[in-house]
DNA sequence: AAAACTACCGGAATCGCTTCCGGAAAGGCT
DNA sequence: AGCCTTTCCGGAAGCGATTCCGGTAGTTTT
């Protein structure tokens, strides 16, 4: 039976449909509008009604404002008032709405991730690190991967930015060229951490690891283990770190003067399916190298593959080192000899660059360079 | 030079600290206060202000209720006004502010995902399924690891919990035997689904891998196989997952009349360093067993590396199987027979279950059971 | 003892949006 | 023509906090 909400009655015309779940009526005795719910089934559960500060300011008789700064431990309130609210606050088991304080103080406490992919170690154990530190200054992480597709980064950092994220660290995609995306965001007031896969054509906070040293490093190894004729599966030298890796290898032949051998440099996608392609390619030469330094460890396995299809003995006829430190690497068979990133630290470092960057208003831009540990196996010792 | 605002006098006397990076004063011509900044070098930046629903609403000369409607694509509104209110917030590039649309909706188009570790494949694998559909429907995901510690449990869904999350996505730890935080949050009115390591205690939607059948095939396959004493090493019994995988085993057995010996079968807890003791154990058994089930692949590994240490002729002498398919599994020697989950699968599920769970105000609870698939490779055939 | 501070608090505006309510104008039906 | 509906819109009340502004009472200074 429904009624007149201002006059009871109960005789009054149905009115067209109005809001989704309400039906509205108009009256005929007094003449006025009024709505009922009529049943919906898609209709959305409410979340509990938790409860407020103007249930603490009711309870002890005081205004909302003096119980803000009792929570937020202001130094406008007296002692006692304070603890009394906090004691109260407690009792009622107050849980601050997350969602007001946002829109009042304009932030979210979340911080966006944008990876290429999240198959590998790689960058799971960033994220590990990054949350780690995040989650004790109360920050959360939201991740989104672009799966190396430029198209997914452009549409990831723009849906972070509709969430309002507080800040944005980035790892670009193999093809990202163009950079306005990052500027863009940067330019409408979000900090910006680029890490990893980063580029010299935008100004801000940088974090990578050595990958100059660490390449010199592995290809100084091989050297000094009595390979002479090293090979290197190098990747798209769009990315910053191709480049540097690609250059410590060359630095490294010169340094020990053996000849740099255009066909035994190669610049894959880092699928594993070119790699594939280019370790045929490299075995099948007619001078072919005796080891390779590959970008990273999947496509150093495209190459331990091929040579165990072709009986090749290693890493007697065929050295090889890898990139990353994947877990595959300690269990192939000869052992793989990587190089071994500080992910969990670099983790930490873009956590505390981000935060550092909110907290201050006109950053000092810096590029940190994290150091990388050649791990020594058995894949690169005769 | 600092005048009063309200009479412009320059004679006022300097107040005590009001709040963060304000000075007060207080005028002596007028005796009004007012306030002025002072330099604050702990001031946050502000982001940019974006356009609002008031600056459409004026430059149109309509009212922001109009507007609203407009956005929201509703049918109270004129099709000509619709048109072109959406025009100028396109040309103003309106972005509408997320903060106030959750806190007007009280809802943040985020989910909650807790999972015990993020290092190996499988829960990467599976948030990649559930990224991809729930992106598709604007929602976004907030990931924790509990690192199996149930404190860490507990902390996290309270985080997700305060930061008003609309859904939760749980994989409970190895050590948790208490539920009430589960049951808590479903009280309190939010959707929550149970997957991969699940409960009965609970009444809620659930989604696991058929563990049972998985593990009868992969210990019937042994069988057929020739092997004949066969161990099983299991996980913590209070885990669904373990006891299922350990009925298997069992059932597999009897169904075959091979004989049940309980010093094949061992508790451990999931670390790689407990599965190395018991394989030490197993293998160096008077009596040993002549293949192993073992509850995950770095677990089987372990036997892996005792049994090579001890020149085991793999597969003949001792046949292993393992569960999850590891990337790795593919790459051991002999390859390892493992189980393939449908990770990426059971992703798309657990969010649409929970998206489904949070526009339903009357939700059904189910249990959907995924099938697993036993991937044959070397590890079990003589 | 007057003057000048300090400590502390309440009221109200604000953040930017959704949505309820009420109603004017136009259209439809006898 | 008169009555009913429908269409479409504006005003205003939230959502639940923060924070600005103003002021009172008590304390210190002179």
């Amino acid at each position: 039976m429904i009624r007149c909400k201002h006059c009871s009655e109960i005789s009054f015309i149905q009115k067209s449909g109005f809001q989704r779940g309400k039906q509205r009526f108009l009256c005929q005795s007094c003449n006025k509008y009024f709505t009922e719910e009529y049943e919906d089934d898609s209709a959305i559960k409410p979340r509990k009604k938790g409860i407020t500060i103007y249930d603490i300011a009711k309870e002890l008789g005081v205004s909302i404002s003096t119980v803000s700064r009792a929570l937020n431990d202001s130094n406008e309130i007296n002692i006692n008032t304070k603890n009394a609210i906090l004691k109260i606050a407690q009792d009622l088991k107050y849980q601050a709405n997350s969602l007001a304080l946002n829109l009042a103080k304009s932030q979210t406490k979340l911080i966006g991730l944008v990876i290429p992919e999240l198959s590998h170690v790689f960058f799971p154990s960033i994220i590990m690190g990054a949350q780690e530190y995040l989650n004790k200054y109360r920050y959360n992480l939201i991740i989104m991967q672009s799966d190396e597709v430029y198209a997914n980064e452009l549409l990831n950092i723009k849906t972070l930015l509709d969430t309002r994220v507080d800040g944005l660290l980035i790892s670009l995609t193999k093809e990202t060229n163009n950079f306005d995306h990052i500027q863009n965001a940067i330019d409408s007031g979000v900090p910006v951490v680029l890490f990893n896969r980063i580029t010299e054509q935008i100004e801000c906070n940088k974090i990578v690891v050595d990958d100059y040293q660490a390449a010199f490093n592995a290809v100084e190894h091989l050297i000094t283990n009595g390979y002479k004729k090293i090979a290197h599966l190098s990747g798209p030298q769009n990315l910053d770190l191709c480049q540097k890796r690609l250059k410590g290898y060359l630095d490294a032949l010169k340094k020990h003067n053996l000849p740099i051998q255009d066909e035994y440099i190669l610049f894959g996608d880092l699928t594993d399916n070119q790699a594939k392609i280019f370790a045929k390619y490299l075995l099948d030469l007619p001078n072919p190298p005796d080891s390779v330094f590959a970008i990273n460890d999947p496509s150093a396995i495209e190459i331990y593959k091929y040579a165990k299809e072709k009986k090749m003995k290693l890493p007697e006829q065929l050295g090889i080192v890898g990139f990353s430190d994947d877990p595959i690497s300690e269990y192939l068979e000869p052992s793989l000899t990587t190089i071994k990133q500080p992910t969990r630290e670099m983790g930490h470092e873009i956590a505390s660059m981000i935060l550092d960057q909110i907290k201050t208003s006109n950053p000092i831009f810096q590029t940190k360079i994290l150091n990388a540990e050649l791990v020594i196996r058995n894949s690169s010792i005769k």
